[in-house]
DNA sequence: CGAACGTTTGAGATGACTCAAGCGTTGTGG
DNA sequence: CCACAACGCTTGAGTCATCTCAAACGTTCG
């Protein structure tokens, strides 16, 4: 079940070769730090199990999610090159975290440049949905933003094989959909309800359930290409 | 005056052979499509002299930049790896670009793991900007964004030899700034007002005047870190 | 039982948007 | 050389989406 990030296939060797660089499975509780902004980093992360968001805060505490991670992906290679971190990375729900370092990374990747662009392809996805996610703060109204956000969620855990493409697992609190959304807490129950009303979702905690798909999708502008679902 | 992109140093010799890759240099006038959102892409590109954004349309044609290029920079490296785009790519001011093809590329990457450890750094840059630009989108107010993209500009334009400090080239329209901020062009003018008025920063077009740069990034929430000015 | 947390709802304030019009500059064609 | 179209900038008035502040409710957990 690890590294089953879309639009990257590895060969057996290469998720052999990954997987045996793991030193270490590491657990986290929920609302965790797991690294702060600032810190360098000499480790990569596969994501087994829950949930972990990047941030970024304001000078005043308030956050901003740039992103959240769900099991299967390889967290944090693209702080390989990187060594030190323009964000924080923590967790939202309980969460179980295998450890990679860069040194043993490094000894895998240098003889292998077909391996390395395919990781490096994987940062890009990173790079694609940070785009969506700006169409999406930057364009879009509330009640689209959380239509997109659950259409975007509802593709990834599906191709984490955590959904069915109705219902899903969605351990988020409205305050977290704001963090991620651009929104305050309260307007998000606003919008929430509207989208129950609507008859396009509705949050029925820790679960969401998609009532209608495409009308979903439509509200939220969504297109999914950008999670690179069929590969590259 | 080619490939100066902060916190990547190439050697002579990468850079020669970067540079010995180009099979093209092409000239676009302002506000032409370079790529669609969707294509598939077979090269990469240096930009020269210019602008040039990324971008996302909503259905109504409605239109967020995703990023801004200047001078000096890698463009479409991420699109090496990637093949089709979720974005469209355009010229905000007319243009001249270098033109590298991916095969080019593969052939000097592939026996390079440590240039190729060098660009993936230089695609991760672009995403840290991403996520600086959605916590500008996500949680600035309408002035506190416009400082933000005034600060992030200064210092790129400084990076690529072309301000110094205090005053620098901007062609960049209202709507423009719009586009990046999410925000309207009509509200785009009275935040500059504010701007002015509040002794921060004057836009007389084609150039941007910033006057207490401190002020400036205390109200735009602005810490440089993510453009990594002093290396990875 | 009480504290902590997340959710829900209401009322009022406000930042940003919409629509509309006017202004200045540039470039073009009669 | 003037007229006018095109474009970007500026300003005003009114509207609306979202925020702020405040309070209450239901669970869960100790």
């Amino acid at each position: 079940m690890l590294l089953n990030r879309r639009g990257v296939e590895l060969t057996v060797e290469e998720r052999g070769l990954l997987e045996g660089a793991i030193t270490e499975v590491r657990e986290f509780e929920p609302r965790k730090t797991i690294v702060e902004a600032g810190e360098r980093v000499s480790i990569s992360t596969i994501l087994i199990d829950g949930i972990l968001c990047r941030y970024i805060d304001d000078r005043k505490g308030l956050r901003q999610l740039v992103s959240v991670h769900v099991p299967g992906e390889f967290v944090d290679i693209h702080a390989y090159p990187m060594r030190h971190l323009d964000h924080g990375v923590g967790t939202l729900t309980a969460a179980s975290v295998a450890i990679v370092p860069h040194e043993a990374l490094k000894q895998i990747l240098d003889p292998r440049p077909e391996l390395a662009r395919k990781l490096w392809f994987s940062t890009l996805i990173g790079a694609a949905m940070h785009r969506a996610w700006l169409f999406r703060v930057g364009r879009l109204d509330a009640v689209g933003r959380v239509a997109h956000f659950v259409c975007e969620m509802g593709v990834r855990m599906a191709g984490a094989g955590l959904s069915d493409g109705k219902a899903f697992h969605l351990p988020l609190t409205q305050s977290d959909l704001a963090e991620i959304c651009g929104l305050t807490t309260v307007h998000v129950n606003r919008v929430i309800r509207q989208l129950r009303e609507a008859g396009l979702c509705i949050f029925r905690p820790p679960f969401v359930e998609i009532l209608d798909a495409a009308a979903l999708a439509r509200r939220g502008d969504f297109d999914p290409s950008y999670l690179y679902v069929d590969g590259p």
